[in-house]
Order: structure tokens, then sequence, then C-alpha cells
DNA sequence: TTCTAATCTGGACACATGTCCAGTCAGGTG
DNA sequence: CACCTGACTGGACATGTGTCCAGATTAGAA
């Protein structure tokens, strides 16, 4: 469940293979659009490309691989973070720019949330990536000198949203709103 | 992958149902020790509790809901909050009993972060009550009067950091050591 | 004890997942 | 231009999931 060609991704495909590569995103991308995390298969997205399925799984490790490759690379195309204001503005601006950036994709938002916890070489690698950079927009929004725990509860906070709204408790358009108070009472009155 | 017995299940079994009902669950908790839960069949688990696999399938609508079945029945089953203390020390006690209750049961933990996922309609409504039990241990723990921020702070942190388990970021015994600084911080110093 | 309705069984089904491999194809190097 | 190597194909395979149903079995009421 995980192949040469998987561990290089990112970084190192010529010109064939990345182009291989892209296509099968960008049809793993509409084929979500069109009919959803539940109802997507590795081979749907293959046709989609039109490719073999076995050549979609020399890319693709997994159907979990697929999502989280997705989300990663929606992820790191997000704005900057603003550098303006306040420390708790900076926060919530960071924050907010994050939700909307998730929130603007639902069907891959939620199509993440479960591929996250997958088991593939693959799907860990990448989601130590998601998660380090959670970390550093956050604690680039703080500023030096914060507390180490108030960055880490704000990287709780904001995983336990993604995981309430994968779980269907919010949709994603409301994170942000019920995430604001939640920040203003991590990062505090000081 | 629903069917009548799963709605009744948790209330409104008979005799013999009831009895095939443990039979399964407590045969679903030995195969998850044994195997762990990525290899764990429900076939597996049918023959563990002597019975066919069609009538597994009778009681369990999912592999996700065994595990989720099992997990709240698990939560359930722990000690009473304490009432002693300041507010802080009632809330980290209240955060640190969920948090042995679940790293006690390591292999189950892991099986139920992805499970509570899965979108059958029994794994939704355990998930709806287990949320609701979490908040409620913590509410409790906050007593009246407390900012309903911090309290959804707390159980998004609280999320978060079952997920970052979940994930392998952490281990379910180093939770409560993380947690403590986090929750030091939502519940505040005032 | 006898009977009947509820419960359980065995096994086949349709479908998805991911793996594998022998063979075809294509593109850029000599 | 011919070739050779890496990329791609087609399709079979083993396994797991959850569903279905006709028939055997059982509990417990009469």
């Amino acid at each position: 469940m995980s192949s040469q060609v998987h561990d290089a991704v990112g970084r190192g495909l010529d010109g064939r293979q990345a182009r291989t590569f892209e296509r099968l995103l960008a049809a793993g991308s509409d084929e979500l659009r069109a009919v959803g995390h539940e109802a997507l298969t590795v081979r749907g997205v293959a046709a989609r490309a039109g490719v073999s399925s076995a050549t979609a799984y020399t890319y693709l490790a997994s159907k979990n691989h697929l999502f989280v490759e997705l989300f990663w690379r929606h992820l790191t195309e997000a704005s900057a973070v603003e550098e303006a204001g306040s420390r708790a503005e900076r926060v919530q601006a960071a924050v907010r720019g994050l939700t909307n950036r998730i929130a603007d994709e639902p069907s891959l938002a939620a199509a993440v949330t479960p591929a996250l916890l997958g088991s593939d070489a693959d799907v860990e690698r990448l989601r130590l990536r998601i998660g380090a950079e959670f970390a550093s927009r956050f604690e680039a929004a703080l500023g030096d000198g914060a507390d180490g725990a108030v960055g880490e509860a704000l990287l709780l906070a904001f995983s336990g949203a993604l995981l309430q709204a994968g779980m269907g408790l919010m949709t994603y358009d409301e994170m942000a709103d019920r995430l604001a108070p939640v920040v203003a009472v991590i990062v505090g009155r000081e």
C-alpha cells in the first residue's frame, strides 16, 4: 500500500509522471465534487483521468492518500497570515483564514477528516505536514514570548472543531463563528 | 446498514436477544484486544461469539457501530466526577478522569476515533450521546455561572486531543499530561 | 408435551479495496 | 530512424463489507 512513486510525491517527479499525477489529482478533485467522498472510487478517478486503474494505484496509495494530498495542496494555496493588529486579532485572523479556506471546499473537508486517520505511510507523512502547518501558523500569529500552552490549546481546539465538523456536529461555515469566542478565551485577557 | 434491532439497542431488548447482543459485544471486545481494530472483522467477532455472521449483522450495523457501542459502554462505566476543590481543580479532575478511562483501553481508543466518523445511523446516534456526555461532565465540573465559551473551548480541546492521539501524534498516556496546561489556560487564571 | 413465532443459520450475492504481472506503447537518445 | 527503457494497460486475484433469504432450530406459552 505504498510504492516507490508515492514517497517521491510532492518532490522529484519528472515530466511525464508529474503530468499523470497532476491529471489524477485534478480528476480526483472533480470526481469528489461530482459524487462525494463516500461514492468516490479510485477506479472512477482513474477513468476520469483517462488512465488505467493500475496506473492510478501507482501514484495513489489509497483513496485516503488522494484526499489528504488534495487537502494539503488546497491548504497551502491559502493566503499569507495577517501581520497587523494585536496578538488576539492576529490569532483570530489566522484561525478565520484557515477556516475559510477549509470551508470553501466542503466536500474536500468532509473527505479529509476520516482520511487523516488512515494508516498509509503517505497519509502519515502528509498529516504530519498538515499538523505542522497549522501549528506554525498559530505560532506566527502569536508571535514570540507566548506561553507554549496557549499555542497547544489553540491547536487542539482547532483540531477539535475540525473533528466536530467532520462528524457533522457543526457545519464548516459555522466553524468560524463557534471558534471565535473560544479563541478569545484561549488567547486571553492579559 | 441499519435494521429494526439496532435502533432498539441500549433499551428494550428482551432476554434472548439481549443475551446474544451482550455475547457479541464481549466477543468484540476480546477480538479487538486480540487482533487490533485494523484486522478485526465482524465475521471474526461472530465466530468468537459462537454465532453466525448473519446474526452478528442483525445486531451490529457495521464494524464502526461495534466500536462506538463498546466505547460508549466503556465510557459510561467511569467513576463519578469529583466535587471537591476549586473550579480549576474540578475541571482538571474531570479531564483526567475521562483521559484515564480512555487510556486504559488503548485498542478501543484507537478503534473508536475513525469509527466515530462513520455515517451509520447507529454511529450517529451514539456519537451524539458521547459528545453530550463529554459536554455534561465539563459543565458539571465548571459549575454554574461559567462562560459558555470556556465549556466550548474545553470540549474542543479535548476532542482535538482525542483526534491527535487517534492520529498517533501522541499516545493516550501522554494525553493527560499534554492536556493539563492547556486546561489551565482555558479555565483561566482569575 | 406440543406448537408457533421468534431467532438463528449457511451460504450466495454485489461491490470496493488494493495487488500483481505479462504485455503494449511512446518518447527522447544515439 | 531504430531502439530501449520507463510508463501504462487490462484484467485476474484475494480479501473484506454489508445484504438477503429459505430453511432449521429454539424458547416458552398453552
